[in-house]
DNA sequence: CGGCGTGCCCTTTTT
DNA sequence: GGGCACGCCG
């Protein structure tokens, strides 16, 4: 069968015709990159005669490869789309790894460790150490040794480049760090990039198997690829370099997570010869919304040309509503919400309410709760991070590898059965000092009559479950052996002794975690785990927990329910709704604080705002508050100076807080104040006086010694009231109100 | 050993 | 505001 490719634009069939060699697809929000790279594999296959077998296309989320592989089954038929290994990165390192673990002296049924797994090993390399946690952030550690993973740089590499004080205490912790992983059997997310380029850098003949199996290598949202998702593509393409890579570099977001956006900037430099196609028509928003986003996203400097037009009507204008305080906009918020539905084919699954930060969900939570609308929130508090989930999961992770010590100390004493926290320590320190797993450790302990007569009967006790629930393991079904395990262990018995609300719904959710493995079984039936190289072709509990590790919320997302969508603007990218709201738009939450010293970091701000904006198909809102909570503390803040960069004729601005007026170039008056329909809305108990401050953000005071300057921001209240300024001789200074006794300059 | 209360400090974003 | 570590008491 001869495509003709009508339903794509000219633009897009000329990058779908491309045929062997490196090419570059430059795509814009919205412009079709998924049909593209959907439409080139089926081209491949169908006329190229490229054996399905030999493509590979990568993405970052599960989602994405979800949508690639449905679409590629839809046109090309099932059979054909079934041999194409289409994944994440990860999955793709993960199945490399299962097939040579012993390569690099792990065994295939390692775990993959999570995040607070990660934090337990980095907090445990703190103790052997000495060193304290309260001035060494294990968060902060770990995300030093993340950075270097994904540099691929190891514990060698790292400590030649040592520089600082805090780096030298990391270079004592990495090595440990990765050698307790190993003790483990077990990987964290970024091992399984770093050793799947190991893999292939000690064994030339694993590299040259994947070269010649994989003809054709296609990457999605290339400009979010760190160094060793680079490495890992170009040395599994080379040395025909048929690499097809899409991507948008005004859409980089992830540089905090090693995201190299000048990788996608050097693709013609890195790969002679290379073909770049532009993709800049964008099919989803209106002509309105893609002028304001354009209008942000040109103050970048560091951007390849690139000109998104839509050939939509202009539609409405983008509104930016300023608030007096975070309630008061989740209010608009809701309110809005409410009178848009109003209009003809809405609902709620139309609207999407982003924000740069989770902290900012739970007031949009609260007044969605107050007003009836239904809602789900992706990202925050997963579903698998609950502690119920987690302990049980720990279960299962010992069960499948029985070195997991990091799991086993979770659950050997959850349910309570008399293993105590010195009965652990001492179980600690004898398997450390006889080189045993915990569980062997106990196994040992049970029998040596080395602790007291209750320690002893109680790990027996444990060892002989722990024994008989790994004979069972592969006997049943993965579904069925998770419900034993949760008679078994006592888990659901301990819940069922209290009658509280709370117990009940973590039963509920138990039940739940039943039902995803049940979703993960039917999976099978179907057999749409369509990796052929999947090396069991049948459900088991390691392939379960592998899954598990590999999800990320976003990857669930459901359109059948009808509710709004909450979540951050990071996890909002690739998706789109009619009507978005982008909450928070003040300086020092977007940009955040974090990122406003470096032009770099800002400049990755506002590709997140520019993202956020093409998010919205018809109806874009953008809102800011004047004070906001932050752990409990007023804030008050200038408007966003992202706003400012929308000329005006392209926003309308509304709000009520006409005491407290930008700042940032000064851009806006506060005009059309909208309180009464507010105050129709409200739950009068609810509306509570917002804190005043005696200084607004823009007055000028003067400092004893600093002399004249402009008040940005405000936090606390009362004696704890602390003022940013910004004086012309002195910068930035932050000073408490109480002492500075600054005096308000007319 | 284990339950419970107090106080501290923060996570910006996630596969 | 709230999760987590620590310390006290039954």
């Amino acid at each position: 069968m001869k495509r003709t490719y009508q339903d794509l634009n000219e633009e897009q069939r000329e990058a779908v015709v491309h045929n062997a060699g490196p090419a570059l697809i430059l795509a814009g929000a919205g412009s079709g990159k998924t049909r593209v790279i959907t439409y080139r594999i089926i081209r491949l296959v169908e006329e190229m005669k490229v054996s399905p077998f030999r493509i590979l296309a990568v993405t970052f989320t599960n989602k994405a490869a979800q949508e690639m592989k449905d679409r590629v089954a839809n046109l090309a038929g099932y059979q054909q789309a079934r041999e194409i290994f289409i994944g994440t990165f990860h999955r793709l390192c993960l199945t490399i790894l299962k097939l040579h673990a012993d390569k690099l002296g792990y065994q295939p049924g390692f775990t993959i460790y999570d995040d607070s797994d990660q934090k337990a090993v980095i907090k445990e390399c703190l103790w052997d150490l000495k060193l304290d946690e309260k001035q060494v952030h294990p968060y902060a550690v770990h995300s030093h040794i993340s950075a270097a993973k994904n540099e691929l740089k190891d514990p060698k590499e790292y400590e030649e480049l040592v520089a600082g004080i805090f780096q030298e205490k990391v270079a004592q912790i990495y090595p440990r760090y990765q050698q307790k992983l190993r003790e483990n059997n077990a990987m964290d997310f970024d091992d399984l990039l770093f050793n799947a380029v190991l893999l292939m850098k000690k064994h030339p003949e694993i590299l040259e198997g994947y070269r010649r199996r994989f003809e054709y290598v296609q990457v999605d949202e290339y400009q979010d690829i760190n160094s060793a998702q680079y490495q890992l593509v170009s040395a599994i393409a080379h040395p025909l370099n048929n690499l097809y890579v899409v991507g948008d570099p005004d859409q980089s977001i992830y540089g905090w997570r090693g995201a190299d956006i000048r990788n996608i900037l050097r693709f013609e430099h890195d790969f002679p010869g290379a073909r770049v196609f532009k993709l800049q028509q964008n099919y989803r928003s209106t002509k309105s919304i893609i002028q304001a986003a354009q209008a942000v996203i040109r103050n970048n400097s560091q951007r390849k040309e690139k000109e998104l037009f839509s050939l939509r009507e202009m539609g409405e204008t983008p509104t930016y509503y300023q608030a007096e305080d975070d309630k008061d906009e989740a209010e608009f918020v809701v309110k809005t919400v409410y009178e848009r539905l109003g209009q003809p084919g809405r609902s709620f699954r139309h609207v999407a309410l982003l924000y740069r930060t989770n902290a900012q969900s739970r007031v949009l939570e609260d007044a969605c709760r107050r007003h009836n609308i239904p809602y789900i929130i992706v990202g925050g508090l997963k579903f698998y991070d609950r502690k119920e989930v987690k302990d049980m999961l720990a279960y299962l992770h010992v069960l499948v590898n029985p070195k997991d010590s990091v799991s086993l100390r979770r659950m050997i004493n959850t349910p309570i059965r008399g293993i105590g926290s010195g009965t652990v320590a001492k179980l600690e320190e004898n398997a450390k000092q006889q080189d045993l797993s915990m569980l062997e450790a106990a196994r040992l302990a049970a029998t040596s009559g080395e602790f007291p007569k209750k320690a002893t009967q109680a790990l027996a006790n444990f060892v002989a479950m722990m024994d008989s629930l790994i004979a069972e393991r592969d006997l049943i079904a993965p579904s069925e052996f998770v419900k034993h395990v949760l008679e078994r262990s006592g888990y659901l018995t301990d819940l069922a002794t209290d009658d509280s609300l709370e117990s009940k719904m973590r039963a509920e959710n138990l039940k739940e975690l039943v039902n995803s493995v049940l979703d993960y079984e039917k999976s099978f039936e179907k057999s749409a785990e369509g990796n052929t190289e999947e090396a069991a072709k049948k459900p088991t509990l390691e392939g379960y927990l592998d899954q598990v590790s590999l999800v990320a919320d976003v990857d669930k997302l459901e359109d059948k329910k009808n509710c709004v969508t909450l979540m951050t603007m990071h996890n909002a990218k690739g998706l789109e709704f009619p009507i978005v709201f982008i909450t928070g738009m003040e300086e020092g939450l977007f940009p955040h604080n974090n990122s406003m010293e470096e032009d770099d970091d800002v400049q990755e701000e506002r590709r997140l705002c520019y993202v956020g904006m093409t998010r919205a198909m018809d109806v874009l809102y953008l809102t800011g508050a004047a004070c906001r909570y932050v752990y409990g503390t007023p804030q008050w803040r200038a408007p966003s100076r992202f706003l400012s960069e929308i000329p005006k004729d392209m926003i309308q601005v509304t709000g009520k807080a006409a005491s407290i007026v930008a700042t940032q170039g000064g851009l806006y008056e506060v005009k059309d104040v909208k309180k009464k329909e507010f105050d129709e809305l409200k739950d009068p108990e609810w509306d509570d006086e917002p804190v005043m401050a005696p200084y607004a953000i823009g007055d000028t005071v003067r400092h004893k010694h600093f002399g004249k300057g402009m008040v940005l921001a405000l936090i606390g209240s009362g004696d704890d009231l602390t003022v940013t300024v910004s004086f012309p001789n002195h910068g930035k200074k932050q000073l408490k109100a109480k002492i500075a006794k600054l005096e308000k300059v007319e």
